[in-house]
DNA sequence: AGCACGCCGACT
DNA sequence: GTCGGCGTGCTC
């Protein structure tokens, strides 16, 4: 019998939300048509345009709305088995959407798991079928060792205060014992409760998901899984089903995470919260720290009516909270935990911080990249078989390739930028739209075989390094080892865990690395730390540049010294022009709340974040007129209509980005500040339909696309 | 975003 | 003569 003979003549009416973005003119949810009845949340399949598309049933209609009944095309089935993603994920969902000015569609999709688009539902129905869980509790609780009195304080704290709370604890103060205890305890209360952990990278996963995975064992392996961008599709898609039915119990991931399916959500914990990567940098750009926060109280909200409340709590962990939180505990907004001990270590030496000496290259020989005296210290930590850490915030060999005789320089020739020189392939590689070419053997442009390289990366400060300290040989007499981890050395799998193999187990003598080793990653025996040339961060046009170097620093000295009895020697040596900036002041008292008073009064000043609001708008054209053009012409429309919000709202003109092309696409930006959040909120979520307007003027059809970028990390 | 339609340049 | 470049328009 087939299908249509079965059903009554009864239409329902129901709106489905599907990947469109907000600049295609269909941002909103669109009409369907179903046979059966269908419930919010449910996924569906429909059909868009000459495609089959996976979609979210967002409501039911009372009738075909403002459509015309035969535009509405029929639903062409349900995901069966697949439980409604429950209202507080659509509110998420529709939050999101709304405050980072994308459609409803491009958020919902985004959050599910890939592969959920691809799979037909008999494949669904084998994947749902398929044994999960094995509830296998093995009872035997470990052991737990003995909480420090500021963990314990910290935990019965979080008990009480409902108020989303800052875990402000160095490097080895214990957060992550706090993270565990607080799940452990939000577990126990509730058997069906769900923790959220989120971690800023990929790489700093494993270890973490190690240590729950350890901790939780007891509830069964497959109540602890990972979310995050370098699972398997599979992989993904497992744990995703997981966490949506409510099996996993707890969640270790990403940034995505935060917007992952969870029904029974108790907890989340961002470690690391000040961390820029938990703001999405394409797509939807949203910021999870943001989002959990919101979720939070969303999930605390949604559950109040019900029989029995239950509310969600959220820990942010760091020890350089970004301004934004740190500023919401000084408001009381966020209550704050703090945790100074160093712990770990009976030893006195251990809770010592490593010495701060900063060298005044005011003072060196003119251009050396390694002041004599850094130089000194590091051949010392040699011939005491201790390991030392350099830092330089440029990979490759040199940023740029230059004639000396005509004054040609490595540009990219589809960007506005340079190509960065790699000395071991022998190429010049953009690093923004990945151009690649061999190094030529004279200069293109006169003929000079006479090209240089022009400033030091990572592979160069290697080489260079390497004769500096030719003839220092270990305690042993053995010949001294120089490592590089970057982004070029790390490339294929496995090869950041193998080379920091090496570096734990003693083989390598000096370790030379952009920012990616400062994150995460214990190393006991290193003594010494140096950071060549931060400056740039002091003066950049990027307002959170400084932010970003302190806490960078702050965990570099975190880093060093973490051997109880090595810890008293260690050093953190910075080089610098500015050794008067207060940044550095701060620094060498290990005094965060120093910086984040000054820094923050330089923010209030400025009428920047967390005291001012702003969002930028981009625009991409073949030429850069179009693109600036196109989003003057869009914030003239917005004053001359008098859209809401636009008396609190100040845009300022269309500037070319920083990278101006890229890939042979030219950019340009706006920026539009307001200092009340609701204000800039209503003017912008007004301002879209005036941009998707502007753009049908015939003079901007050219135009590629445009979007928005709310609370944005750099300006 | 996809995807198709449509109109102009160098190739089997 | 076609293959294919991407400009333009549409998706309930």
């Amino acid at each position: 019998m087939k299908p249509e003979q079965i059903t009554t003549n009864r239409v329902f009416w129901i709106s489905v939300v599907v990947a469109t973005p907000a600049h295609s003119g269909v941002g909103g949810p669109l009409t369907y048509r179903s046979e059966l009845p269908l419930a919010p949340g449910q996924l569906v399949r429909v059909p868009l345009g000459r495609r089959e598309v996976l979609g979210v049933v967002w409501e039911l209609l009372p009738d075909s709305g403002g459509l015309a009944p035969a535009q509405a095309k029929a639903v062409l089935g349900a995901l069966e088995g697949l439980a409604p993603l429950n209202p507080t994920w659509r509110k998420l969902v529709a939050f999101t959407a709304g405050y980072y000015q994308r459609s409803l569609g491009e958020v919902a999709l985004a959050a599910l798991p890939p592969q959920l688009r691809e799979l037909s539902t008999v494949q669904l129905a084998r994947r749902l079928k398929r044994p999960s869980a094995d509830t296998s509790t093995s009872t035997s609780l470990r052991e737990l060792v003995e909480l420090s009195p500021e963990q314990a304080a910290a935990l019965s704290q979080l008990a009480t205060d409902p108020r989303p709370a800052l875990l402000f604890g160095s490097t080895g103060s214990g957060k992550t014992e706090v993270y565990l205890r607080a799940t452990a305890q939000v577990l126990a209360e509730d058997p069906e409760a769900q923790v959220l952990v989120m971690v800023p990278e990929i790489n700093l996963t494993p270890q973490l998901q190690a240590r729950f995975e350890e901790r939780f064992k007891h509830l069964g392996r497959e109540r602890v899984v990972a979310l995050h961008s370098g699972l398997t599709p599979a992989q993904r898609l497992k744990s995703w089903l997981a966490a949506h039915a409510g099996v996993a119990r707890l969640v270790l991931g990403t940034r995505m995470a935060v917007l992952a399916s969870m029904p029974n959500l108790r907890l989340i914990v961002v470690d690391e919260e000040h961390d820029p990567s938990y703001k999405q940098q394409e797509g939807a750009r949203y910021s999870a720290r943001d989002l959990a926060v919101y979720r939070a109280r969303l999930e605390g909200l949604a559950t109040s009516e019900a029989a029995s409340p239950k509310s969600c709590s959220v820990i942010l962990g760091s020890a350089t909270p970004s301004l934004e939180s740190w500023q919401a505990t000084l408001v009381g907004r966020y209550q704050r935990l703090t945790m100074h001990e160093r712990i770990g270590s009976a030893d006195q030496a251990a809770g010592s911080l490593p010495t701060v000496r900063l060298v005044d290259m005011n003072h060196q020989p003119k251009h050396c990249t390694l002041a004599p005296p850094l130089l000194a210290a590091i051949a010392q930590r040699i011939a005491r078989g201790e390991q030392s850490l350099i830092f330089l915030n440029r990979r490759g060999y040199a940023p740029v390739l230059a004639c000396h005789d005509c004054g040609w320089k490595s540009e990219c020739p589809h960007c506005s930028a340079y190509r960065v020189f790699h000395k071991i392939d022998r190429t010049l590689r953009c690093h923004h739209c990945g151009f690649t070419e061999r190094v030529p053997r004279a200069c293109p442009s006169c003929g000079n075989v006479d090209i240089a390289p022009v400033g030091r990366g990572t592979e160069r400060l290697e080489e260079h390094l390497a004769e500096l300290l030719q003839g220092i040989s270990r305690p042993d007499g053995s010949p001294l080892v120089i490592a590089r981890i970057d982004a070029d050395t790390t490339r294929l799998k496995g090869a950041l865990e193998s080379q920091l193999a090496s570096v734990h187990a003693g083989e390598v003598d000096v370790l030379v690395g952009t920012q990616m080793i400062a994150k995460g990653h214990d190393f006991r025996h290193i003594t010494l730390v140096a950071a060549v040339n931060p400056d740039g961060a002091l003066f950049s046009s990027d307002f959170r540049a400084p932010e970003r170097l302190f806490g960078l620093l702050m965990q570099a000295t975190g880093r060093a010294g973490r051997n109880a009895e090595k810890g008293a020697q260690s050093e953190m040596w910075v080089q610098t022009f500015h050794p008067e900036h207060p940044l550095f002041g701060a620094l060498k008292q290990h005094d965060y709340p120093a910086f984040a008073a000054q820094e923050l009064a330089d923010r209030e000043t400025a009428g920047m974040s967390p005291f001012g609001f702003s969002a930028l708008v981009r625009a991409e054209a073949r030429s850069q007129d179009l693109a600036q053009g196109f989003l003057n012409a869009a914030a003239a429309a917005a004053q001359a209509q008098a859209l809401p919000g636009h008396d609190m709202v100040t845009p300022y003109p269309a500037v070319p980005m920083t990278i101006q092309r890229v890939a042979n696409v030219e950019r340009a930006q706006m920026l539009v500040e307001s200092s009340s959040r609701v204000a800039l909120q209503r003017f912008l979520s007004a301002w879209q339909p005036v941009m998707a307007a502007t753009r049908q003027q015939a003079e901007f059809k050219p135009l590629i696309r445009w979007a928005m970028d709310v609370d944005p990390l750099a300006i």
